[in-house]
DNA sequence: GTCTATACATCGATAGAC
DNA sequence: GTCTATCGATGTATAGAC
């Protein structure tokens, strides 16, 4: 289970490496916010890092293994940022935290929002590692909504979509801003209520 | 006022022309919803339409105008299909209807539903004719929530992300079905019900 | 590990003959 | 209007020297 990235390596070299790569890929997201996740260039990126662009191939074996790992790095800081927060005991009120967290977490990053939540890039397929790490997140969102009565998939899928929706909007027309962001919360609470009055969605 | 995409010509040359170009865009289609709107090449639209990759010159000036064709049919549709529809004397009952036909729309193209809804080509810039066909459909679409007593900017905003996010999630992860389709009315009905018992959003 | 050099492919766009 | 030929730019990836 030993993994350079998350494990401190001994070996000076082996950590030099992942000093050098973890570098490179915070240069790639600062490319990304500026010219788009596909409007990344190997030959731009190894510029902003000062290395010579065949030399990027030391630390990715291919463009789309840039990607996964940007993908992957992208869904530990969710899984982070979501897992690590305090919420209120009514699982209630949990739902309308997590809901604005989410909607907060996609804003602060259009590009790692396109690359987790959107297929922009038709040629990138995560690995399986990678992939892992979203269904990782994706069961903790399903045990949050379980804890608060929510177990039907059409239900999941609504707030899934109501989030989501919100997400978009914010990215798209106002990024940087909080306009949408602040209508999670009451978002969030038609939903709960709904779900109190009249039961489940879609039946 | 003439113009030769919508107006019946005399001249048979132009009128081919015109005949032309509408293969063109509809090859064009066809190749957006294989490869992405962004993934569409001039070299595979012309061999697509039988022609060389440079005769495509003759009748779009670039790429980006090819896209901004696209773009305003796209918009021409939408508006079609949304004032040419009958809808229900109660204003409440027309905007379910509305909602309902929206995802329809967007779910029937994915790549319609991104040029049209996401931006997802960075060097496309709708040209001000363009333009204006959206926000024909923006301004029809203000007029009905008015008429159901939607006037609040921040109401409009929340519909419209409910209404994107549902769209968002049939097209990437149902595409051609209508799980999300179904559930168009009851999201629009809870966000109408909310409106009536608590009044707006964001406040 | 990093470099130079280069292969190789794709693609948008223009020139000019027919 | 359509063609052939070609330019020029971009961008991924590999070979091999240091």
């Amino acid at each position: 289970m030993s993994n350079s990235t998350d494990m401190v390596d001994a070996d000076p070299r082996v950590r030099r490496h992942a000093v050098n790569k973890a570098r490179i890929l915070e240069e790639a997201w600062k490319l990304a916010g500026r010219d788009g996740v596909a409007g990344i260039s190997l030959g731009d990126l190894a510029k902003a890092v000062g290395l010579r662009q065949p030399s990027l191939y030391t630390y990715f074996r291919s463009k789309s293994d840039l990607y996964d790992a940007m993908f992957a790095e992208g869904n530990r800081r969710l899984l982070a940022e979501v897992t690590e927060r305090k919420y209120p005991e009514d699982p209630r009120e949990a739902v309308l935290v997590f809901a604005k967290t989410m909607v907060t977490f996609c804003a602060a990053d259009t590009a790692r929002y396109h690359l987790l939540f959107q297929r922009h890039i038709p040629t990138f397929e995560p690995s399986r590692e990678s992939y892992d790490l979203a269904e990782l997140f994706y069961d903790w969102y399903r045990a949050l909504l379980k804890r608060a009565g929510i177990r039907r998939d059409a239900d999941l899928a609504v707030l899934t979509a109501l989030i989501g929706g919100l997400a978009d909007q914010q990215v798209a027309n106002d990024p940087g801003g909080d306009r949408w962001i602040r209508l999670a919360d009451d978002v969030a609470d038609m939903f709960l209520e709904r779900l109190e009055q009249k039961g489940g969605f879609g039946r």
